[in-house]
DNA sequence: CGGTTAATTAACTCCTAGGTTGAATATGCG
DNA sequence: CGCATATTCAACCTAGGAGTTAATTAACCG
């Protein structure tokens, strides 16, 4: 699958953005990680290797522990991707679309 | 599902964002849309059907065409999302980032 | 070593996603 | 009307996603 749709696939979960959410305050373990979801410490562990395939978190290695990091580089290409879109939401493409309409119906 | 949810599940397909490319280009039928995709006609409108789900296209009614046009305005609310972690890919985080390890060794 | 804690792997269920083909539903046109 | 065009609906298939429970691996600790 290419690396886009991978990520997106990856943030098209609220267990993942939220995840991703505890992450943006600091280093965490699996079981600090599942501990406020209501399902088991065994589907975290999957949701976590979909964000780690996607790139979006990294794991290491202490003791028993695998503590997971944020890792945002996908984020910057998902903004970039969005961001070539922007002008079809910014107002002043907005205003635009209902000058040409206006124009349009006035002829 | 969620609101966010549904519209990265949509973003989560490389044919549904080769059909927000080609919207963003102008309006068009669901054959216009189909033409250049290996898959059949009607994948394609089970595609569009995704897009409009998540609000991503809006559909006419001119006599037997159902033109597509795209709207924008759920990945105003990605583009939103993501800049929350702006911060994270930001060199000057980088730079943070390695600021703080660097002080962290010294002590 | 033996037990406890942390995390992953395995095997299974249920449901949805993306694709197919074939039939049905409009709408325009001669 | 009858036919061609545009699109959707329906039925089906296969693969994978998200969850479960049970078993396994790995590391620390008394």
């Amino acid at each position: 699958m290419d690396r886009l749709s991978e990520v997106f696939g990856a943030l098209a979960d609220p267990t993942r953005r939220a995840i991703l959410a505890r992450l943006a305050e600091g280093e965490a373990t699996v079981n600090q990680i599942a501990e406020p979801f209501p399902i088991s410490l065994q589907a975290v562990s999957k949701h976590l290797k979909v964000l780690e395939k996607a790139g979006l978190i990294t794991r290491g290695k202490e003791a028993q522990w695998r503590p997971c990091r944020l890792d945002a580089a996908p984020l910057r290409e998902v903004a970039n991707w969005v961001t070539t879109y922007q002008r079809f939401w910014e107002e002043r493409y907005d205003e635009l679309g209902a000058y040409l309409k206006q124009i349009q119906k006035e002829n």
